[in-house]
DNA sequence: CCATATACCTGGCAGC
DNA sequence: TGCTGCCAGGTATATG
């Protein structure tokens, strides 16, 4: 579920209320893609600092170490000052002075991991191949066409794998193509610098319009507030297989790159 | 270096 | 109704 507009959308709902809290005591459920590095207990009278975002990774900054925090395909945090009673899916939960935090995830790809810094082996491993951040200053345009040059694979598949671009998942892969007008099969090292230029506005675009939105929620997704997203209302082509394009009437066709499905209009997005 | 397949896990849904 | 098979927002890792 989550791409980087829903993981910034669970940062900017969880940041402010979270700074400066103390942690009470820290509880696992049943094990995450990785374990969390750290005895739960070592955790008690920490202080969460912050809450930064790299790719689609959270960063709680504490007073000692960090904790890094991916949602998989289907996890969501929760902070409030009182919680319901934990359900069979929440697998992580930190008491804190300011409230609980709890990570619900019940496909388990998600993950909390304790690491001392972001220089430590742990924290390179995840985070040391990620690609550019495509909102803010970061994401450089001739850096981006240099670095699809050199990609001989279908484009929709480039900007899945983040190493390019960080924060571009299923969704947003073919709503960024559409609305750059290109076809997700055309190889990333066969687009002129022009469209490079189209691609580079549309993932800003996209994303950041999805950020405004809340994010989409197509099963389960919120904020860390429990407010669902909207974003999915107005996608042009994800998951609208058959339905006539928003543009140009034309239907919507559907395909697999990768083993995932991708959505795109075939007038609209020229090979 | 790059591209592709595989694995992880649970729940929802279409089809029979 | 109950079963089976397929599909789902990600990505580290192995293999070619």
């Amino acid at each position: 579920m989550p791409e980087l507009p829903e993981v910034e959308v669970t940062r900017l709902s969880l940041a402010d209320r979270i700074a400066d809290a103390r942690i009470v005591s820290a509880r696992l459920g049943k094990p995450l893609r990785w374990p969390l590095g750290v005895e739960p207990s070592a955790l008690e009278g920490r202080v969460v600092q912050g809450v930064r975002r790299r790719g689609k990774y959270l960063l709680l900054d504490l007073d000692q170490g960090l904790l890094l925090v991916h949602l998989g395909m289907s996890g969501s945090l929760n902070f409030a000052p009182t919680q319901a009673p934990v359900g069979p899916h929440d697998h992580f939960e930190l008491v804190t002075s300011r409230g609980t935090l709890r990570l619900r995830d019940p496909r388990r790809f998600g993950a909390v991991v304790w690491v001392a810094g972001e220089d430590t082996v742990q924290a390179v491993r995840l985070l040391g191949r990620l690609g550019m951040e495509p909102l803010g200053e970061a994401f450089d345009l001739a850096a981006f066409q240099r670095g699809l040059r050199r990609r001989s694979g279908a484009i929709k598949s480039v900007l899945l794998a983040g190493d390019l671009v960080v924060g571009v998942g299923n969704i947003y892969a073919s709503e960024v193509l559409f609305l750059a007008g290109i076809r997700p099969t055309t190889r990333a090292s066969r687009l002129s610098a022009a469209r490079a230029e189209r691609l580079h506005a549309a993932i800003r675009e996209v994303l950041a319009r999805a950020v405004s939105q809340g994010g989409s929620t197509l099963r389960d997704f919120s904020s860390a507030h429990g407010e669902a997203g909207h974003f999915q209302l107005e996608a042009k082509v994800y998951g609208r297989e058959g339905l006539p394009c928003r543009v140009c009437g034309t239907p919507i066709r559907s395909l697999r790159q990768g083993q995932r499905s991708t959505y795109y209009c075939p007038r609209c997005q020229r090979p």
